[in-house]
DNA sequence: ATTATCTATAGATCTATAGATAATGC
DNA sequence: ATTATCTATAGATCTATAGATAATGC
């Protein structure tokens, strides 16, 4: 007994596991001892890696929440129409969604992001609202993007979109992650473009885009 | 002590409490005490009035599927485009949240319909989904919607939107559950219809679809 | 007489810590 | 020598049952 695996491997198959079993129980529906087991040691093996079973959260959270933030101001901060803007950020969010080795269903359910151990990602999730729909508002005033409920109502629909890119992912990273993004951004962008005629350009704006933060993004 | 509130009211004010305690902390992290002391009673006083905690969370999902099955088989059954048929189904689908006494946030939460407990929730769910598919169909088939992912992804986008109205409702019944409803369903098949043009005859469509089922459908 | 509440509690499970042991690194 | 694992366990909490008590209905 006692076999030690490679430095980190541990670590690492228990976020795997721990992001896969907050899908499927929740966070608060899953113990340590779940884990633990998934993963093939011990109870408590876990707090050699972890301080809390919080921090564990805590870190799947981080690596959705902090590229997402990243991603976003970089499409804040470029050149180019908003709507692309817009239509390129979603596009990479959900590539990225896809292809995360974790499983993200569960990290939003449950507002766990009320309790105070995950004050840090409660604030990084709000700016990432405020900044999503700023981007969108910029779109509005520019007179591409025509819709009722303004910024917030985009914005909503924007959230409701990723979780079901988050629920196609499902258990594993999807093995082709291309399509998917595309799909979704445009309908998005069906639904709120002033002139939906003008989709296609929207989309060939967006695409340079892309092309041009890949080269940044790609290197998280 | 040991005050007795008037017939069913107990009961009555578990499932809302539990309702809101499973969408703040989930099914798994709701405990029975919690559900008592937010109805005033102690904790064992829960078991004379639901045989488990499981049976409380099947019964707020049934007041959620079992009235969405019956809209959606009567849009399914009623006259008129598809694409109509779909927006008021819609329509009617997402007041029918922002009026429900309970909030359904996190009913849907953790894949608590896989467990063995809710099997017969499981199937209503899932023929929800197939039969909401099978609406799509038609109005693909048709010609009203186009669309790259098929009715699979319009179902999916769907969904999102649906678990967007149940955020939005938050914890109390909307004040004003007209608005929303109306832009969800516009937004949905401004992104789908091949000729968006034709929305504005897909929405009196809708209108008078909904005003021959009001009358059938407010008798739930 | 019935039934909704209460107190008390059994038995299971959960998080986290303490301290022993075995594997790796130098 | 360091560190990842193990066993053992404390203390808290959770679901559900048993049996007493108090409120309502006839």
């Amino acid at each position: 007994m006692a076999v030690r695996g490679p430095d980190g491997v541990t670590r690492q198959r228990a976020l795997i596991a721990a992001s896969k079993l907050f899908a499927v129980r929740g966070y608060h529906g899953t113990s340590t001892r779940d884990i633990a087991n998934a993963v093939g040691v011990r109870q408590p093996t876990i707090y050699r890696h972890f301080a809390s079973k919080a921090e564990i959260l805590a870190e799947l959270l981080d690596a959705d929440l902090l590229p997402a933030l990243e991603r976003l101001r970089t499409a804040l901060a470029a050149d180019g129409s908003p709507a692309a803007r817009l239509h390129a950020y979603l596009q990479a969010d959900l590539y990225a969604i896809l292809v995360l080795p974790y499983d993200t269903r569960g990290l939003y359910n449950d507002d766990v992001l009320k309790l105070p151990d995950f004050a840090a990602q409660a604030a990084q999730r709000d700016e990432l609202h405020r900044l999503t729909e700023e981007l969108i508002a910029h779109a509005i005033d520019s007179g591409e993007l025509q819709i009722v409920g303004g910024p917030y109502f985009v914005r909503r629909a924007i959230t409701g979109l990723i979780l079901e890119a988050m629920r196609d992912r499902g258990t594993d990273p999807t093995p082709d992650p291309d399509t998917l993004p595309r799909e979704i951004a445009d309908f998005l962008l069906r639904g709120t473009l002033a002139d939906p005629t003008r989709l296609p350009d929207v989309q060939r704006a967006s695409a340079l885009l892309l092309d041009q933060w890949s080269s940044a993004l790609t290197t998280t």
